[in-house]
DNA sequence: GCTGAAACGAAGACCCG
DNA sequence: CGGGTCTTCGTTTCAGC
């Protein structure tokens, strides 16, 4: 599944602003309107834009902790289970499974330093879980919700 | 800055959809189109909603690498000189100032291994840069772009 | 916060290269 | 097959209440 550079133009100017009008980013890459719904419409067919979401400041919402947290399973762990596991818990943003010691890296959203406490403790007693290390952001720099485009 | 509850569901509606009509959101929080608008422009005035942006499948962009990199800084960086060298990279998703061993923490997609590599060469080679430690990502488990409500 | 009217954008049918 | 034009319909937006 490979987009074109007309493709990579419109979801660039969505990922900017997801109201904007198909006439206006129509005028923006040299397309009419209905002709930019449909590309959307097919990237969207298949599976290249999967929704459009709001953007939102985490403090407004009273998310004011956030932390990775780092997670050493136990043998015979498959990645599904660490995903079954977590995806109970509203405060995981993402979750991957990595390379280096950990097994799994775990994003997380807390109200406070309590909440993001009991969180942790909660997923430090999964039943995959051996062990966790958990790291708190300080302040986050820099945070886009789509990357530019790779060479 | 504090969200009432209505708020926070019309929030979660456009976090899930940010395409829906303010008269669809309206008739599942039991208001009119225009009172749903007028919540959301105060939100988008208070800086509680930064903007509306579109969900991507990273691999239909051609991001099939993922990873992140530990940045250990030299003496005497802010994070503001961190959030500067590293703005200029594309394939920065994201990055925090951290507790623990390491300074920052960045988020990295790139096309492939050897632009991920690229990209590490070139962040390593920065100035406020010390050493680095990085991360692949082997498969995301969850990747949501809104937490659930915090206790 | 609701209602109604006017401006605007979305979505589909249809035609053209 | 992909894009442009036109028409219809729904949505947004602003007035007044």
């Amino acid at each position: 599944m490979r987009l074109n550079d007309l493709d990579e133009r419109i979801v660039h100017a969505l990922a900017e602003d997801a109201r904007r009008s198909y006439a206006d980013i129509g005028s923006e890459v040299g397309l009419s309107a209905p002709a930019v719904k449909r590309r959307v419409d097919r990237l969207r067919a298949e599976g290249a834009i999967t929704g459009f979401t709001v953007r939102v400041d985490p403090a407004a919402m009273g998310w004011e902790t956030e932390g990775f947290i780092e997670i050493y399973c136990r043998h015979n762990t498959s990645p599904d289970d660490i995903r079954r596991g977590l995806e109970r818990y509203p405060e995981v943003v993402s979750a991957s499974t990595v390379t280096g010691d950990a097994d799994a890296l775990v994003q997380i959203f807390a109200s406070d330093m309590r909440h993001f406490e009991r969180v942790l403790e909660r997923i430090a007693g999964e039943r995959f879980v051996e062990r966790t290390k958990s790291v708190l952001v300080l302040s986050p720099l820099l945070r886009r919700f789509t990357s530019g485009a790779p060479a």
